[in-house]
Parts: structure tokens; sequence; C-alpha cells
DNA sequence: CCATATTATCCGATATACGGATACACGTTT
DNA sequence: AAACGTGTATCCGTATATCGGATAATATGG
């Protein structure tokens, strides 16, 4: 009994508290780097940790190349394994793997910059950008990732989560981009409402002020969203609805060309 | 005198052993399933650590979605994290940043992958990749990194690495991918003398049988190699010396272009 | 040139992570 | 079906690796 007694503080406290205290740390400064690049004593004070501590786990994660410093600053930002060991994540992706020919398809056959985007946390995250012809878009490459009300991949992303999961995104305070950027929680809510019933998400100027985007949901065989698909243009391009209506077309086809390769079937989902 | 002893005898003793021995771990253990994924016992037996040590690591880096198992093989890989802190390093990267206008305005104006690749241990790591037109060559894109020895991009970073830096790689056992790998390393040897004379590599189906490369260094203001622009294209290019000629021709201007937007200015290298 | 802020290192106490042992889950063989 | 094997999860006492306050060495800036 006492044994029970035991095992169940242990586990109760285990679910906060991480069993590799250094590890956990180390993993919090590689985000905290990656969000704000910078000197030592402010990765310190931003992670409530003591100054000797931080300094061995730089230490350690710039030896192994996971973090870099410019010797002429000290300032730290991510280093160039986080990238390499980074960029293998894509190559075991089953729904970059599925979707890409529909991708480059896509984008051949236009003249818009073709994304793939999964949800990681509050932020979309670009997993593949493929931009033909001469417009490359500021910020639509990797590196940029945007808390989700904001852009409609995000938007997309969002309005097919669960609702506990939005009411929490919701609760918190949403970021203002751009003037056009929407940052009530209610409007945000009538939103995705709107969102679910037309199957895809529609966005001018709410990121950059200079483009907009359309997306549309990626599903799995269990009908769930694995990612959205989005495609970036002008904002001129959309103030001419013809073009619209082509690149709404050819979006809804692709999401539907990836959706099937994943083993989705149209129908509702499955009961269980 | 005595300090001063334990001092040295500390910091040789340093130079092997991690400060934080479960971060190094950690570390290793995401380098290690980067390149092979695999099952925990697999992970367990190539890094030499007791299964119990092994277990809780991955648990704590499963945690924090810096790597992900497949509910149904247990199966680890890299996880989404990974991949959204990776991506960061490019927005901080000026090599890109200097270059990237360059590279899409080479991709615009030819029918060639254009790659930005850095070298990374013994590997040619893509950072920047744009494939205009249908050509979409397999394992040009994220995710593929190939050893020095392969491919025109890596041999021109090895080529123009340090003296010493050059005769430790070809030490080593230098893996073949097609039956046109060069894995001798005497062969290598003069090949790298052939790429320091002419400044540039050419290789063909020595990576992918099918296609072939062209490759130029880019330099700092400091005159130090900081990465290479590579030309991809489908093998038959390669038989029209006129393509080639205008491939070439491209680019060496766009790694000049990108060399001067990095402070580089033409001449030899400065004394100091 | 001094004052201050930032970074590097030291060292003893103690909490923490290690790893052998044990228990469980699953799939395979005879 | 039962026995086995392989892979995974958890336990627990001990040794030791890690923590953080203090101190020293730089860099920064006024």
């Amino acid at each position: 009994m006492a044994q029970k007694n035991l095992k169940a503080k242990r586990s109760n406290a285990a679910e906060k508290m991480p069993a590799l205290k250094g590890v956990h740390r180390s993993l919090q400064v590689l985000e905290y780097l990656s969000l704000n690049p910078g000197r030592a004593t402010d990765v310190a004070e931003g992670l409530k940790v003591s100054w000797a501590t931080l300094h061995r786990t730089l230490s350690e994660l710039e030896r192994g190349g996971f973090i870099a410093r410019d010797p002429d600053t000290n300032r730290y930002s991510i280093g160039a394994r986080m990238w390499f060991i980074g960029t293998s994540y894509l190559a075991e992706h089953k729904v970059l793997e599925a979707a890409r020919p529909y991708l480059d398809a896509a984008a051949e056959g236009g003249d818009f910059t073709v994304q793939l985007v999964e949800r990681s946390g509050r932020l979309a995250v670009t997993l593949y950008s493929y931009q033909t012809s001469g417009e490359v878009i500021t910020k639509s490459t990797y590196g940029y990732h945007f808390p989700l009300h904001c852009g409609s991949k995000g938007q997309v992303l969002l309005a097919y989560s669960a609702d506990e999961d939005i009411e929490k995104f919701l609760s918190e305070p949403l970021e203002v981009l751009t003037p056009e950027t929407i940052n009530q929680p209610k409007a945000m809510e009538k939103l995705i409402k709107v969102i679910r019933a037309q199957g895809y998400a529609r966005t001018v100027g709410d990121v950059q002020q200079f483009t907009g985007s359309l997306s549309a949901p990626v599903f799995d065989r269990a009908h769930m969203v694995v990612g959205a698909i989005c495609f970036i243009a002008k904002r001129s391009v959309f103030r001419d609805e013809t073009k619209v209506d082509f690149m709404l077309e050819t979006l809804l086809s692709t999401t539907q060309s990836a959706s099937l390769a994943l083993g989705w079937r149209p129908g509702a989902a499955a009961p269980g």
C-alpha cells in the first residue's frame, strides 16, 4: 500500500516535472532562441534560470553546433545542426510525401506561391513552399511562422481544431500584424464557422499588407485535418474574382487529391 | 601551481567530456534518429547507452515534440518541433539572405534547379532549393544530405576546405552512391586540384544516375568559402556543351554577385 | 580611465540521473 | 495454445553529475 501511494505521488509529480531536468532546459533554450535570438543574459532572464546553469547549457549546445554564437556580439542563435537535423523531419513526413506531386502541379499551373503547412502549438509552420515564376513573396519562405489567427492557412488549421482547443487559443491575446489582422475573439469565432461551412479560408492583407491567400484543409483516412494547403498571391490578384475562382478551384482539387492520397474518402467521418 | 595543474587536467578532460552528460546524450539521440529513424533498442545499441537511460531520454524528447513516435510500430523519428526550430536557422542566415535574390534570378533565367548549400561535418546540406519548371528532381529537395565527395556541390565545399581537413576527410571510407561515384582518395585529390584551378566543379551521375550538376563557391569578405551554389539538371543537358556553357556562365556570375553582397572583393585573400 | 554590465570559471552540498533488475506487452514459433 | 523471444515500461538505491552562489575575467560604455 505504501508503495502504491508513493507511486501515485510520483506519477502525479512527474506529469509536470520532466524526468530529465537538464535536457528539458536545453530544449527550452533551443525554443527560446528560435523565437528570440539574443544574448545569454536575456535567455537566463526569459527562462528564469540561474546564470551559471544557463552558461553550461549554452556551452553544451554550442559545442554540438545546435546553437551558434556570433563571436563579435556574443549573441546566440539557432545553429546549423538544428537545420540539418530538422530537415530530416520532412524526409519522413507522410503528408508531405503524399501531397508533393499535387503541390508541384498546382504551382506549375498557376501564378502563385504554393505551400503545405501544419500546426505547431499556436503557430502555423510551413513544410513546403514552392514559388514558380518571378513573384518571390517575402516571408513566404521557411523560417517565418505566424500565429493561427493570421492568414488563411492558420485560420483553416484553427477552424478544424477541437472546440476546446479553439477556445483556449482565443482566450489568449491575439497579436496584430497589420491593421487588417483580426484580433477580436468574437470575430474569429464567427469566421471559424464560415470557414467550416465553406471548407476553405480567404484572407487579404492580414499578415502582410500586400498579399492575400487562400487555404483549405488536408484530411487523412480518419478524417482528421493533418495540414493545410495555402496559395499566396499579391493583393491585386484578389480583386479579380475570375482569378480567385481559378485559384480556389485549383486549391480544392489539390487538397482533395492530397487527401485521397492519404486514404481519405468522401463522406462523413467514421463514427468510432 | 597545484591549482594550475588541476585546471589543466580539468580542461584536458573537458575537451572530450561534455559538461552536461544528459544533454549531450539527448543531442546525440537527435542526430542519430535523423540519420537512422527506428526503434528504441536500435538507438540504445547504436549509441551504446543503457536501455533505461535511453528510455528516459526518448520520453523527454518526445514530450517536447522534438522526436515523434509512430504509435503502431514504436519507431521514432525526428519531430515537428525540430523542423520548426530548425527553420529559424535560415531566418538568421546572412549568406542565404545575401544570396537569395541572385539564386532566384538564376532560377528564373534557366531550366535547372538552383541550390545554396553549406557544409556540415562530412555532409553538404541544402539551405535553399528553387526549382523552376516541371523538372522536380528527386532527392534534390530538403532532407537529403550527401557526403562531400558525391556531387559537385560537396566537392566544391571539400576542395576549398583546409588541407588537413581534406586529408582527414579522405582518410575515412568514401561511400559509393552510383557506379560513377568517385571513391578513390587519390582520384579525389586530383579532382580537388582541378576544381581549385578552375573555380567550379562539375559532376554527372555520381549522386543519381540521371542528373548532373555544376557548383561554385561563395566567399565572404575574408575570402573564406561560406557555401556553394549548385545548379542541377537532367543528365541529357550535360551532353550539350552550349547549354552547359550557359549554365556555367550564370553560375559564376551568381556566385560572384552573392560573394560581392557578402563583402568579398576580387583579389587575393588578405594576408592577415 | 573608471564604472558597470556581461561572460567565464570554481567548488562543495545535494538533488538527480544512472543502470541493473523486474514487470509488462506484443508477436512468433513449435 | 502454450511457451518463447523481443521490445518496452517502470522501480529504486546509490554514486555522481549537476546546481547555483560566489568570485574572477572580460567586454561595454560614459
